[in-house]
Order: structure tokens, then C-alpha cells, then sequence
DNA sequence: CGACCTCCATACGGGACCGTATGGTCCATT
DNA sequence: AATGGACCATACGGTCCCGTATGGAGGTCG
């Protein structure tokens, strides 16, 4: 039988923690999904929670930096909000895994990777609404408020998408109000 | 020793909830806070589904409908809006119970109830923003973002709440922007 | 070719929870 | 006082998961 490398364990739990969330972090589903049995996970792991930290740590590795660098790919602040709210809503389909973390705030192995992500982002959006000219503390209320649209309209297309109508004109209507003045 | 009702049993049920999560609604641990034994919840209840769909409409009732009707006390669209952001973002505390069921969306008790609560919501708010003189459908779109605002911002509140600063001009910029025009 | 080391299968003993089975207690009724 | 029903404790078997113990297959290196 093939051998299994600790990447192979986190790929399957990537999976896994998108489609069930961090419950089905578990380690004998995982093993019967990869063809294997527990004995590997605990060859390549001391316990559980340490496949999931890693788990985690490998999204936040892929995953946090990625989408920024796309956006920063652009000149003008406001497109690059307008890229990054499309980009980021388009495939809110895979962004599964942001709500399972936020499902499992509790988990020890969830926190820290959720207060750092949370902190990146938030941090970037307030470079850019200071870009766009606001004030340092009002940058900082947009980036909230920007960053608690998305996390909103990612939980409502995933628990209760037929409440999303026309896409397109929502993230349109969302921009104008994100960056309103007065 | 004392006897218990079914409104004793879901009554625990929602504290656990609103502390663990839907995963703590079980039965077991349940009894243990009662000071009673599985023996009685399998009487009131066939089983733990109906236990937890039991508890989820208890909620439904009980909290649906209560800030509607605060905030239709007031006459002012604008103000009736205010009300609702501030009412609902002051004690996002305890809105544990709704982040409970976004975390459990795929749950069958859970689903049912939380499309529900969701259209009536947005449903709700779209009448106030029609109030406020939007078209139908823009009054749309800005329903389902005030919503988002909402749902993330209680997600920000309640997983990484080190992000949110000034939670009273918070909730002016959020204003702002949900009712900005153009 | 034998000693080792890496990686994993097998087998086992927990623990937490679900649901059932059974009998006992208290209370209202007759 | 006896009977029946509402309510619950106890005890049990079953499932799913964790983590450990142990040994074995396959490659590596002297």
C-alpha cells in the first residue's frame, strides 16, 4: 500500500473541514477517506488537535495572502475594493472553511489562526479606505463595516441563499454604500 | 424529587445552545443540569431531534417577533432603522443563539427555522427601506446588506471582538452607508 | 545478509452520547 | 384500599470517536 505524507493528511482534512466543518476533523473518517488507517495519522501526528492546527495553519498559509495580491494587482483603490469584493463573493463557495473556523471560534486550534486572518484583513481594508481618503479612524470603521458585509453575505449564501437575489447589483449597491461619504 | 415540563427541558436546552452550540444540546449533559436522568427527556420528547426542534421554535417565538414590534414604535423610518441596528448591536451578546444556528445550517431542525427567521427579517427590513423611499428592488439589495452588516458583525463581535473599536460610531458610519443614496 | 529505521495495519481499551427496556413512585380517581 | 396513568431512575446495548500498544512490511546501510 502507498505511503501517506503529513500533506496528504491535510489535504483530506481540508476537505473534510470545508464540507463538515471541524467536527469532521476526526481521524478514522479521514483515514477511510484516504484508503489508510489511523496507525498513519498518529505515525505523522502526536493527537488530533495536532493535524488540525496544521490543517489550519496550511489554509492560512494558501489562502490569506493570495486573494490581496490579486487585488493589489490594480492602480486605483476603488477598484481594487471592487475586485476584491468580487473575487471574494463570486466564489463564496469555497469560502466554507472561513465558516467553519467561525463556527468553531472556541476550538483552541481555531482562535489564534482566526485573530490573525481577521487582523490581515481587516488591517488591509484599512489601507485601502485610507487610500480613498478617509481619516485614520474612519478608515477603520469602514474596514469593519466592510469586512462584517462580507462575513454576513458569505453566512447568508451558504445557510440562506434564496434570500440573494441579482449578485451583480447587490455587490454594486454594497460598494456605493461602503464607501459613501457623509 | 421534583418533576420537570417540557418548557424545563428546552429551557436548559437554549442555555446550552446559546453556550455550546447545537452540538450541546444533548441529552446527557442536559439531564445532568437538571438534576435529572435521560428517563425524563425521553418521556417528554421521543428523541433528541425533537428536544432541539422543540427548543429552536421556542426561540423562534420568543424572539422573532420582540424587536419588530419595539422598534415599530417609533414613527420615523430612519429612526426605526437606528433603533433596530442599536437594539440588536448592543446585546449581540446574546445573539449566540442565532450564531448557534448559522453554524449549524445543515442541521434538519436547525434549517426549517432559520429560513424563517431570515425571510421574515429581510422581509422586514425591506418594507423599511421602501419606507425610506427606495425602489422595490434597491430596497431589496439594501435589506439584504443592512442584514449581512448585521450577521457579520455579530459574527466580529462574538469570534474576534479585539477588532471592534467605537461600537457607537460604529453604528453611525453603519447608518451612513446602508441609507446613502447614489 | 542482518540490524535498523520508517511507516503503517491491527487490535484493544477507554469515553461520550443515543435510545430502549423495565420497574418503581406518586397522585388522582373510583 | 385498589387501580391506572403520569413521570422518572436505573441499567443496558450500541455507535462513533480518541488514543495506545504492538508487531510487521519494506527500504537502507553496514
Amino acid at each position: 500500500m502507498a505511503r501517506r505524507t503529513r500533506d496528504d493528511w491535510t489535504g483530506v482534512a481540508l476537505r473534510a473541514l470545508a464540507e463538515g466543518g471541524v467536527a469532521a476533523v476526526a481521524v478514522e473518517p479521514l483515514a477511510a477517506r484516504l484508503g489508510a488507517t489511523k496507525g498513519s495519522a498518529y505515525w505523522h501526528f502526536p493527537n488530533r488537535e495536532a493535524l488540525l492546527k496544521a490543517t489550519l495553519e496550511r489554509w492560512e498559509r494558501e489562502h490569506t495572502e493570495a486573494v490581496i495580491e490579486i487585488v493589489e494587482s490594480v492602480p486605483e483603490p476603488l477598484d481594487k475594493l471592487r475586485l476584491l469584493f468580487a473575487t471574494v463573493l463570486e466564489h463564496v463557495e469555497d469560502s466554507a472553511v472561513e465558516l467553519a473556523m467561525l463556527a468553531a471560534k472556541d476550538d483552541p486550534a481555531v482562535e489564534p489562526v482566526l485573530r490573525r486572518v481577521t487582523d490581515r484583513r481587516i488591517g488591509y481594508l484599512e489601507e485601502l479606505f485610507a487610500e480613498l481618503g478617509f481619516d485614520a479612524d474612519v478608515a477603520h470603521q469602514r474596514a469593519v463595516l466592510a469586512y462584517s458585509v462580507y462575513l454576513g453575505q458569505a453566512q447568508l449564501l451558504s445557510s440562506t441563499p434564496h434570500v440573494v437575489k441579482a449578485r451583480r447589483q447587490l455587490l454594486e449597491e454594497t460598494l456605493t454604500a461602503v464607501v459613501c461619504r457623509a
